[in-house]
DNA sequence: TGGAGTGTTCGATGAAGACCATACACTCCC
DNA sequence: GGGAGTGTATGGTCTTCATCGAACACTCCA
C-alpha cells in the first residue's frame, strides 16, 4: 500500500486541469473575457507564486473573482498553492503555450483597443 | 465630385469590419463558438468565393446561421460579395493573421476534443 | 409575371454566465 | 480561544446570446 501524503491543510486543493487535456474551445472562451485577460496579463508581468488571488486590480466583487480563476484553472492558464491563509498563483505559460502555441503571446502582446 | 459605383443591385451590401479595426476580445469571443469554428474550418478548405452562405453543414437554422455569418464579418474573420441570388463567402486569412498572428491557424489545426 | 431559391429581419424563448451580498471555512497570530 | 485576513460556496438577479419560426426582400428564370 502507498502511504498517502502528509496532510498539512484541512482545506480542499483547487481542482486544476493540465493545458494538454482542454479544449481549444474552452480555452478561447475563457480568455474572451475581459476580466479574465486582466488577470492573466497582471499575472504575466509578476514572478511566479507572488500574487495573491486578492491582490488583482479588477472592478469585480471577491465572489466573481474566485469565479473567474476557477475559469482560469480549468482552462490550464493558472495554477494554484495554498500557502498559509492566502492562495498564490501561478500563469502556466510553458505548458499552455505547447498546447496552444502563439496564444498567450497573443493575449499578453495585443492592445485591448 | 467623384462618380458614385454603378449599382446594380437593390440589396443593402453586408457590412464588414477589417480585422485592424477589431479589438482582441472580438477576434477571441467570435471563435469560441462551436458553430462559427465549423464555419471558418469549412472555409478554410474551400477556394475563396466558392462557398454560399447555404452550403455549410452545421445543425442550425438559417436565421441562426446568418447570425452567426454577421458576427465573423464583424470580427474580420469573413467577407461576403453577392452573386446573384446567392452570397458567396471567402476567409480573410492573410489580414486577419496579420492582425493576429497564428491564432487563425491554431483555430485550424487544433483537434476540436 | 410569377414561382423557386437564397438570405435577412423580427419577435420570442431558453440557456449560459457574470455579478453581488451573504454566509461559511480555513489559517495565522495575539 | 477569538479575531483578522483570505478565499469559497450558495442563492438570486440581470444581461447576453444562440436558437427558432415566420415574415419579408431580392434575384433569377421559366
Amino acid at each position: 500500500m502507498a502511504m498517502a501524503e502528509e496532510r498539512t491543510s484541512h482545506r480542499p486543493a483547487p481542482v486544476h486541469s493540465h493545458p494538454d487535456e482542454v479544449p481549444i474551445l474552452t480555452a478561447l472562451a475563457a480568455l474572451a473575457d475581459p476580466v479574465r485577460i486582466q488577470l492573466v496579463r497582471e499575472l504575466a508581468g509578476s514572478p511566479e507564486w507572488t500574487r495573491t488571488c486578492g491582490s488583482f486590480d479588477v472592478p469585480v466583487g471577491k465572489a466573481a473573482l474566485s469565479h473567474h480563476f476557477g475559469v482560469l484553472r480549468a482552462a490550464g492558464l493558472v495554477e494554484q498553492r495554498d500557502e498559509g491563509p492566502k492562495r498564490v498563483n501561478r500563469l502556466r505559460r510553458e505548458e499552455f503555450d505547447a498546447r496552444f502555441p502563439g496564444l498567450l503571446e497573443l493575449v499578453l502582446r495585443a492592445d485591448l483597443g
